[in-house]
DNA sequence: GCCAAATTTCTACGAACGTGGAAATATGGA
DNA sequence: TCCATATTTCCACGTTCGTAGAAATTTGGC
């Protein structure tokens, strides 16, 4: 993750539309949701919604399969963990504890620590 | 953490030289820097980067605070927190391991954890 | 091959953003 | 009070972004 892969991503989220997309297919799992159905589940134009899946796709945020007439849609993780790490570099220069509420929010489902609630 | 919050934080940080500043502040830790500095730091006009960092500000991303002539600007890191949590909200309806790379990217520092290096 | 469904590309217009000159405002020293 | 330093606000220009109509493309069924 480099800064132009960084700004890309940022204005890709940047946008209320493509937030909600994007929250939306990190919800919805591997598993994913042809464009289709997620143009219409925010009322949009198909070629609107396109164009949105398009820069997400393009930022590395979202990527695609196609299923027979549909395309599927479905959230890249790692582009958001390459995201945070890129923010984050070197945060903590020998003080642990100044990062830490951003070590919480990443805890949601963490696999072997227990989740606190400290959404601040 | 709301939608429009959401955006404005995005959108502040979606600016390679506000992006850049924020890592800068990221960085400086909770000691901070003059806005003279800074300005200095980018070859900006002083006018120009007081906008980024008023951007930067009413994002809730940084914090200033005066010292005599000196206004000292500083990271804030629980939007970051903030915003991460707003991003992965409900990622991993029963299968953790879906979103475990972006808590790995947030334990760079963590105080009781072993940071492991899996930068995706 | 022909038609319908699903999605994408082309295009253009209005809206929002980025920049920095000039002037205004705050602070401290003499 | 007067001046220098530090920062911010005002403003206007050019550039980039967002949207959706129309047309093109891909896929599957018959």
């Amino acid at each position: 993750m480099d800064t132009d892969d960084a700004i890309e991503s940022l204005s890709a989220l940047a946008h209320p539309g493509r937030l909600a997309v994007f929250r939306l297919l990190v919800q919805a799992g591997t598993e994913g949701m042809p464009a289709g159905e997620i143009a219409r589940a925010f009322n949009t134009p198909a070629n609107t919604m396109s164009t949105q899946l398009a820069i997400l796709t393009r930022a590395g945020l979202i990527r695609s399969r196609r299923a027979s007439r549909s395309v599927i849609y479905s959230a890249d993780y790692g582009e958001v963990a390459g995201l945070l790490g890129f923010l984050m570099q070197d945060c903590c220069q020998g003080r642990p504890e100044v990062c830490a509420p951003v070590l919480q929010a990443a805890s949601c489902c963490a696999p072997n620590t227990t989740a606190k609630e400290t959404t601040s």
